[in-house]
DNA sequence: CACCAGACCTGTCCGC
DNA sequence: TGCGGACAGGTCTGGT
């Protein structure tokens, strides 16, 4: 579910409501979802403790901890932080339940149960492998257009695949990377390697582009995303080619269509991306 | 190394 | 109405 901009949205409006709080206790409703460490150590790491900020990288959540300890979310497809306020009781498809010191609960839900949690010491960190090998995100000083044509140059993966990566650019995912391709004009079937200087510049400008117009938006909610309050975002009114299938072009009018690439499906627009280009 | 299917899960939608 | 299959915002593993 969630990408960069949805994990950046959840971070901030967590942040006034659960920032400074302490965690009474931890109840497990589906201990699977925990994968390190043990359950029991992992309540014992946080129970009792205060959250002293929040930090996001790439698509993962980080609740620092007052012990030296970092709260570690990945939401997969359909996880979700949220804080429901005293006297508010949560609802949903809840896993795990973190009560708060003034009342309230920060919850854990997840429908599909495929996110990963994680309660690591800080220097412990490097174990989580996913967090450890994460690329520069994009609007950061790391993430720059030569950076991008240095990663694309020579490589024979498809340019939809390589975006997929989180090793060469963190946050991208499955609905921003076919907004950022069609922005760009570049096919999804076409290898990386064959992305020119100048449509990198595009790439990397539209990249961005696409990250802050949906931190702006407040997200894209197609089914399942909500923020830390459990509200929805709009940036599915302004998307150009994620879920576009069968309308028309918002540049040209050609009907756009929809294919597999990598195993995702993939929204383009026949005219403005074509394949032989390149 | 490239690439793909399969696995992990539940829910929804579509066609028959 | 019911059932089977495909598909869903992500990532990892194991096979060819």
């Amino acid at each position: 579910m969630p990408e960069m901009p949805e994990l950046e949205i959840i971070r901030r409006s967590l942040e006034p409501n659960i920032k400074g709080k302490r965690i009474m206790n931890v109840q497990l409703l589906l201990k699977r979802q925990i994968k390190w460490p043990s359950p029991e150590d992992f309540i014992a790491r946080l129970a009792g403790h205060v959250i002293t900020g929040l930090d996001r990288r790439g698509k993962y959540l980080l609740l620092q901890m007052d012990n030296n300890v970092s709260l570690v979310f990945h939401l997969r497809m359909t996880g979700q932080a949220c804080y429901f306020p005293p006297g508010v009781e949560p609802v949903g498809h809840v896993r795990i339940l973190f009560p708060l010191d003034d009342g309230g609960i920060f919850a854990y839900a997840d429908t599909r149960t495929l996110g990963t949690i994680y309660a690591m010491h800080n220097d412990e960190l490097w174990r989580i492998k996913g967090l450890a090998e994460l690329g520069p995100e994009p609007l950061s000083d790391d993430f720059t257009v030569a950076y991008l044509r240095s990663i694309l140059a020579g490589k024979k993966t498809r340019i939809k695949s390589f975006l997929l990566n989180q090793a060469y650019i963190a946050g991208l995912g499955n609905i921003y990377v076919d907004e950022a391709l069609f922005l760009s004009g570049i096919h999804p079937m076409r290898t990386a390697g064959s992305v020119t200087p100048e449509e990198a510049e595009k790439l990397y400008i539209n990249i961005n582009k696409v990250i802050s117009d949906g931190i702006n938006d407040g997200g894209t909610t197609f089914r399942d995303y909500r923020d830390g309050n459990g509200e929805k975002g709009s940036h599915q009114q302004n998307l150009f080619a994620y879920g576009r299938d069968g309308k028309p072009c918002r540049k040209c009018g050609t009907i756009m269509e929809k294919i597999r690439v990598g195993g995702r499906g993939t929204h383009f627009c026949p005219s403005c991306q074509q394949l032989n280009k390149g």
